[in-house]
DNA sequence: CTCCGATTGGCAGGATATGCCAAAATTGTA
DNA sequence: TACAATTTTGGCATATCCTGCCAATCGGAG
């Protein structure tokens, strides 16, 4: 992982598609090297995967809410039975365990406010346990990069 | 967008490089019509682009934060200004305007704490009429994906 | 200076993308 | 229901790109 591997990640990061050719000449090396370096990358998990970046309005899920949960027990079957759940639900494109007083940050994607209703209700409350909900509706998104920021 | 599209757009979000041939299988036409319909979801911004999908750990940006922004003032000038500086923070990956407040959600990414407090001392405060922060950690991820819920 | 391992560059064969045209399917209309 | 106009599809040929192999180059260590 050195500043070559990265500036490829980078590259990778701003258009995934772009073919090996221009990749090799945008970090300065040949297809050969720059191709082995890539699939390295992949190899090691580094890079995870490729994928599209799709506006969910015109895929027609309008609504993306931040839904932040906390759980009325924190003991291993009670968190091991809600992060399983939730692994499982199609809506919830993101969960991340927040410090603190071991809450959930869900990003969750709906086409629209009476699916979200069908979401908490046949979704998230069926799994029990659940203290606390706390909805956050996007108004509007100001900036959204898949491109990490350099190593200084 | 049609449910063709819809199933080109998920298949493509699962796997962003793989080949159109394969593509065209997966959701039962032949090359040239999948082509040409994916060339349609990127030229009417459906798809707006791809992207690697990178371990911020294996980077070397093993810290994700949530940062949640309120402003002292909501007047024209000085959300303008806020908007445009976060912009052009390459450790912000993420702003949402979340509705309630008038508050800012960040997804930052950085290599230590030391560099969170860089970041909140000199690229926040210094764009001014802030008026609180509120910094949650991410301990640990329990789900991400990028492919969207399918639609029913 | 010399040796050794890792990395690089170039080449050839195979796979893939892409533009074009006719055939098929779909939609709207009477 | 039948028909015509439009859209979408499938197949083919060419051009581009990927990828595995081998020799050449680079960078340290002794």
């Amino acid at each position: 992982m050195d500043q070559k591997d990265r500036d490829i990640v980078r590259a990778l990061q701003r258009n995934g598609r772009m073919t090996n050719q221009d990749l090799a000449e945008a970090v300065n090396l040949s297809p050969s090297p720059c191709l082995r370096r890539v699939r390295n990358l992949e190899a090691s998990g580094v890079i995870q995967g490729y994928s599209a970046d799709v506006d969910p309005v015109a895929y027609g899920l309008p609504i993306t809410i931040f839904v932040r949960i906390r759980l009325e027990r924190h003991n291993e079957p009670d968190v091991r039975k809600f992060e399983q759940r939730v692994r499982m639900i199609d809506e919830v494109l993101e969960c991340h365990i927040l410090t603190g007083a071991m809450d959930y940050q869900l990003r969750v994607l709906v086409p629209d406010l009476k699916a979200y209703e069908d979401f908490i209700r046949n979704r998230i409350h069926p799994i029990g346990g659940v203290a606390s909900i706390d909805t956050s509706f996007v108004y509007s998104t100001v900036k959204r990069t898949s491109v990490f920021p350099p190593p200084n």
